[in-house]
DNA sequence: TGCAAGAGTGAAAACGCTTTCACATCAAAG
DNA sequence: CTTTGATGTGAAAGCGTTTTCACTCTTGCA
């Protein structure tokens, strides 16, 4: 026994006025007459009537929902930037739809293919890696599409992030300060522009400008996770360095607590500058030293930047970048 | 200038066939003359047809999107759920719908309600503190609800979880083991089932079992939060404890970095076992010995019962109880 | 040869809302 | 009193699918 589900005619039957002007008091059109309002809110509240937002969607072409393309959830990171995401569309009364991709191409273009066919106002996409077919598909999206915390070379899409190459290189100057002059640049795969074009950059121009030569015997390319980084130690220290700067909080606590583990004293012997100051960074012992970011707020300006986009409003700067800053806790001198 | 959007019944035309076989076709109905299905997909992939999911969902009343309510997607125990979840949705071929709760009441109410107006197929709800008004909305929700790795005292909604007294009462047996008789319980909200319900029943059949008398003045309540475990530390030393079960893993972090920063040994003058065998159990130091609970699966499984119930299936367990471990790393004896 | 039973297809009615357009009403202005 | 411009309301046409029902062909079989 199925229950019965009321619909906007029943309600207008009820309070005999047509469908239209239930529309009118449900959507707060300001075009009804108080005594009207009053009756139709009664007959509401007595049948208690919920208006089908799959029907509504299809007939005003919005569904308050948005598409949010996430690298992986469990990801102290990305879990901030959706989180500061979800706050905000919850502000403006949009839902969010959720997937996680792991940065793998094929599944980041099913995914937006089938968040576009259920229509979503909107797209915040979370990933370093932005294929040409993944570019092809962000063209034919006539849903706006914002990339959070994460950059395209190509700069083609609306964006917010902070200033990757100048962070990276004030972190690693920092390192030299320290009198390092072999540091360590790890990070994930290089195929991420992330990586690639941004902090790689900031690592050489932090090395030029302090008139150290470039050794890609150095560059160290992992992936993002604590093992891999727990594993690194003895390949750290066959390529002689005394610091490293590295792209993630999650593979830094691995790279530390593996130094740490075969005996050495981070950061007296060894120092080490991490990228994302997640909460991480505070818990592990010694505490991280970071580049910080505002994650939370990468996450809510991005939901705000779309947000606008979506009601086509004219945005005075398609990429905006966020202050960035550097916290010296205990893994650096 | 919009992009035209192309429909069924284009391609129906283009094809000179009905809406209705392109709907077969585009279905998998077999029903349907290969050649003509030939010449309906040539159509298809020839205007690029998409179908649209809001105008199948209307017609059709299924969605193929199921609502998840997480307290917080920023928390590892809670996000390694997620991921389960959606992994397994996407198995499906469901999107997800996520949102924040915070596990406050009212906003759960309305979160659920909008779930509900968007015509979820099910919903997923994660969060301890099931209020009268909450269960009165899941029971007139249509469509089926699932708790994942939360309690309700009431057990009305099918749920999956582990056994948390026993698992509680082991860890605090295996404190005992150790010697210990003043051991603190300290985990969050005793509003919450988990806590009040589950827990604190564990924490006390062990003392029981081993014929400790029960001490309130040996709980502490506070919230999930790092900071509160690492302020926790005089109280602890003030109530003679020597052990503490902790019921939340970035809690137990925060209560242990507090004993350790306050020069107290863990564990050799103080042990801490937490609860969830998040990642964090293995990134600080010493390593966390924690119950151990199969997060991922714990979201995967609530995620496949659902499926059954939206299929209505007969399932013969409403409450799937999942193995449990304990873990003994470095932070006990 | 006739007939029952599928197989294949199309017409059209939902699905539950928004939105356009036309119309009616009414108060203020002439 | 008329005219006018707002204000309030309803009829009905979508929105893009799925699904039911009826109908036409084929086949296989008696």
């Amino acid at each position: 026994m199925e229950k019965q589900t009321v619909t906007i005619y029943d309600v207008a039957r009820e309070a005999a006025v047509s469908m239209a002007t239930v529309s009118r008091v449900v959507n707060g059109n300001p075009n009804v007459k108080p005594a009207t309002r009053k009756k139709v809110l009664e007959v509401i509240d007595r049948l208690d009537y919920r208006p089908n937002a799959v029907a509504r969607g299809l007939a005003s072409k919005k569904t308050t929902t948005i598409g949010v393309i996430i690298p992986d959830v469990t990801n102290a990171y990305f879990s901030s930037l959706a989180r500061g995401i979800d706050d905000i569309a919850m502000m403006y009364k949009y839902n969010i739809i959720l997937t996680n991709s792991d940065e793998n191409g094929g599944k980041e273009v099913q995914v937006l293919n089938t968040l576009m066919a259920k229509q979503v106002d909107g797209i915040i996409f979370m990933g370093n890696q932005v294929t040409d077919e993944l570019r092809e598909e962000f063209r034919r999206s006539k849903a706006p599409i914002v990339l959070a915390g994460s950059v395209d070379a190509e700069k083609t899409q609306p964006s917010v992030n902070i200033d990757y190459v100048a962070a990276v290189a004030e972190a690693v100057k920092n390192l030299i300060d320290h009198g390092n002059e072999k540091i360590a640049f790890v990070s994930g795969s290089m195929d991420q522009a992330i990586n690639h074009d941004y902090r790689l950059k900031g690592y050489k121009k932090a090395l030029k400008d302090a008139g150290i030569a470039y050794d890609d015997k150095l560059v160290f390319e992992t992936d993002y996770t604590y093992k891999a980084g727990q594993s690194l130690e003895p390949a750290l220290n066959a390529a002689g360095a005394t610091a490293a700067f590295v792209g993630d909080d999650e593979l830094a606590a691995g790279v530390m607590n593996g130094l740490t583990d075969a005996g050495v004293a981070v950061p007296d012997e060894f120092e080490v500058i991490t990228s994302n100051d997640t909460k991480l960074t505070e818990l592990v012992r010694p505490k991280m030293s970071s580049i910080t970011q505002p994650l939370y707020d990468i996450g809510a300006v991005a939901m705000r930047l779309l947000t606008k986009l979506m009601n086509n409003e004219t945005v005075d700067e398609n990429t905006v970048i966020l202050p960035y800053g550097l916290m010296k806790r205990s893994s650096t001198k």
